[in-house]
DNA sequence: GAGCAGTAGTTAATCGATTACACATGTATC
DNA sequence: GATACATGTGTAATCGATTAACTACTGCTC
C-alpha cells in the first residue's frame, strides 16, 4: 500500500480511501490511485483490514458431514445467499465428532468470522453457550441443543412421518424397522419420537449414527428380527440398508417395504424408486444464512420452520394405493 | 493480550512467549500466564498473529462443484491430510464457472492462505498465472490447464478407459454414445480422447458440462441416434443419463450397455449395478494436500499420477464375459 | 570484587490496513 | 480584507499479535 502511496505520489490515506469508496478524492487523484494500483498489480491484504475494522465480512458454517449429501446441498446454499450479500463462507467440517467439531468452532471464532452457522453433532448446548458468551452471532441449522437461546433453521418432518406411518399401519405392517439417528441429535429423536409415537407398539427402534455402515447393521437386525418395513432416518443410513435389502436379495416393496428421511438424486433411479421425505435443503441453507446475517446486522431473527414432504415413489407397495 | 499480560503482572511479550512455547519463561511465571488466560477466557487473534507472522496455517482448495460428491470426498481428504499438519482448509465453490472461480481465488490470496489447491474449472492457464506470480504455492487438483508449470495430482483413466473399449467393441457394439465433459478441461478432453481413440471409428461423441441434466440431454441425443452403448464421463451426467435410460423404459444392459467414469456408493444399488470407472478419490485429495505442503515448505513436489480402474458390475452385459 | 555468562523479562518496532483529527487551500459572506 | 465554511489530503494512532534488542539480575570464576 506504501508503494502504491508513492507511485501515485499521495499518502496511503488517500489510497485507503479510493479504495473505500470513501468522500473525498479528486477524480483526478482516484485516477492516479488506480492506475498505480493496476501497475503494480496491488491486492489489499485482508488479514490487515479485519485486523483494523473487526469484521472479516466471512461467515463460519460448521457441518456435521460434508461427504453426506444433505448437508453439502446446505453448505452450496448458504453459501450462495451468503455470496449475494457480500460474505464468505468457511465451511468446517465436523464428521459427527463433537470434538471435532468444538475445535472447528474455536478456530472459526479466532479468525473473527462475523457469524457462525452450526449443524450441532449432540445436543448438549455447552459449545454453543460458549460462543455466545463470546459475543459472536450464531444459527443453529438443521438441528438444536437443549435449551437453544438463538435462532433455529430446521425442517419440520412431523406431519410426513404420520402420514407414512398411517400408510404403513394401514396397509397392514406390523412389525415396522425404524433406523434412528443418535439419540443425543435433535432430528435423531424428534424424528424417532413422532413416528413410534403413530406407530403405537408396531415400531421397533434400533440407533445408527447417520451413516452408511450403521444403517446396513440396523437394517440386518431388524431384518433379523422379522420386520417387513424399514425406514431410514437419513439418506446415508438409507444407503447402508438399502445395501443389507439387496445383499438379502429381498425384493422392495414386495418383500419388503422401504422409505428414507432425505431425498437423493438417485432414489428415483432405483427399482422401484424410493418413497422418501423431502427437506427443503436449500431454503433451509438459504433461511439460515439470512438469519444470520440478520443476527449479524443487529436485528432478532424468529426461528425458522421448514416443511418436510412425503413423496411417494412405490416403495411403499401397497400402502402407496 | 494486554489485559492477560496486566492480570499476570507481566509483559505482552512474556505472553507471547508462553503461548508459542518460546524458550524463557519460568515454569512460575508460566503458570501465572496461563492462569490469568484462562480466568480471561482469552483466545489470541489469529488474524493479528498471521498478520506479524505471514502465515495463516490455512490452505485454499477452490473445487469445481461442492454437490459433485466427487469433489467432495476430494476436498474431505484434503481436510484430513492438512489438519493432521496443523493447517485448516478453506473451501471455495466453484461452481464450474472460470468466473466465480477466479473470484474466489483471488479472495483466498487476499486472505494471505498459505497454499492454493485448485481444481480448474477450465484449461485456460491465465488464473494459474496470476497465482505464480504472486509467488503463492499450487498445486492442481484432478485437472490441470494448458502449460502448467505447477505440480499436478491426477487420476489416470487410459488403461481402464482403453480396456472398456475394447470389451464394447469385443462385444460387437458398434454404435457408442460417448457422453463427454466439456473439451476445454482437461479431464474432458483427455479421456474423450483416449476413449474415441481406442474406439475407432465407434464412438460418437456428445459434450456436457459435467453435470446432470447435460447427461440426460446428451443420452437423449445418443440413444435418438441409435446408440447401444452409453458412457458417461463423471458421475453426474452419469446419473442425468441413467434417468433418460430409465424415461424411455430401457433395460440395462439388454437393451443398453452402460458405464460411468467415477464410482458412486449407490452404483451397486442399481438393477443391474453399474460398472464404472473408479478413481481413488481419496488418496488423490491427499497427495494434493501432500504437495502443497512441500511446496510450501520450500520442496519441489514431483507430479502425481493415480490409476484409475475399471469395476465391472454387470452393467455392460455380454461385454464382461 | 571485577568480569563474564546466562537467564528472565521489558521495551518498542513491526505487519498492512483504517480513520479521527489536523492542515492547507479555495470560495462565499459581510 | 477578515471570517467562516467546505473540500481534499496528510499525519499519526490504532487494531492485536511477534520478536529483535536491550536491561536487570543472579551466579560463577579467577
Amino acid at each position: 500500500m506504501k508503494d502504491v502511496a508513492q507511485h501515485a505520489g499521495v499518502s496511503t490515506a488517500t489510497v485507503s480511501r479510493v479504495l473505500n469508496g470513501h468522500a473525498a478524492p479528486t477524480p483526478e487523484t482516484r485516477e492516479r490511485v488506480l492506475a498505480a494500483i493496476e501497475e503494480l498489480g496491488y491486492r489489499p491484504n485482508a488479514l490487515a483490514r479485519s485486523l483494523r475494522t473487526t469484521s472479516t465480512q466471512t461467515l463460519g458454517l460448521v457441518i456435521s458431514d460434508l461427504l453426506n449429501p444433505f448437508f453439502a446441498e446446505i453448505a452450496r446454499a448458504v453459501e450462495d445467499e451468503a455470496r449475494s450479500h457480500g460474505y464468505c463462507v468457511v465451511i468446517g467440517n465436523a464428521d459427527e465428532s463433537a470434538e471435532q467439531e468444538a475445535t472447528y468452532v474455536r478456530t472459526l471464532l479466532d479468525r473473527r468470522v462475523d457469524g457462525l452457522l452450526l449443524c450441532p453433532a449432540t445436543d448438549d448446548p455447552s459449545l454453543v453457550r460458549e460462543v455466545s458468551a463470546g459475543g459472536v452471532p450464531l444459527v443453529l441449522l438443521d438441528r438444536t441443543v437443549r435449551g437453544a437461546t438463538c435462532p433455529v433453521v430446521r425442517a419440520d418432518g412431523s406431519e410426513a412421518l404420520t402420514a407414512l406411518a398411517r400408510r404403513l399401519v394401514g396397509a397392514g405392517h406390523t412389525r415396522i424397522g425404524v433406523i434412528a439417528g443418535p439419540p443425543n441429535t435433535s432430528t435423531g429423536r424428534e424424528r424417532t419420537d413422532v413416528l413410534t409415537g403413530s406407530l403405537g407398539g408396531l415400531a421397533q427402534v434400533v440407533h445408527g449414527d447417520f451413516r452408511q455402515e450403521s444403517g446396513s447393521q440396523a437394517a440386518a437386525r431388524l431384518l433379523d428380527d422379522g420386520a417387513t418395513a424399514l425406514i431410514a432416518m437419513d439418506n446415508l443410513m438409507g444407503l447402508g440398508a438399502l445395501g443389507e435389502v439387496r445383499a438379502r436379495g429381498l425384493q422392495i416393496p414386495h418383500d419388503i417395504a422401504f422409505a428414507v428421511f432425505d431425498d437423493q438424486p438417485w432414489f428415483p433411479l432405483l427399482d422401484p424408486p424410493i418413497t422418501v421425505i423431502a427437506q427443503p435443503t436449500v431454503e433451509m441453507g438459504r433461511a439460515a444464512a439470512r438469519s444470520l446475517l440478520a443476527l449479524i446486522d443487529g436485528r432478532q431473527p424468529d426461528d425458522v420452520r421448514l416443511t418436510a414432504k412425503l413423496v411417494l415413489r412405490g416403495s411403499l407397495g401397497e400402502a402407496e394405493l
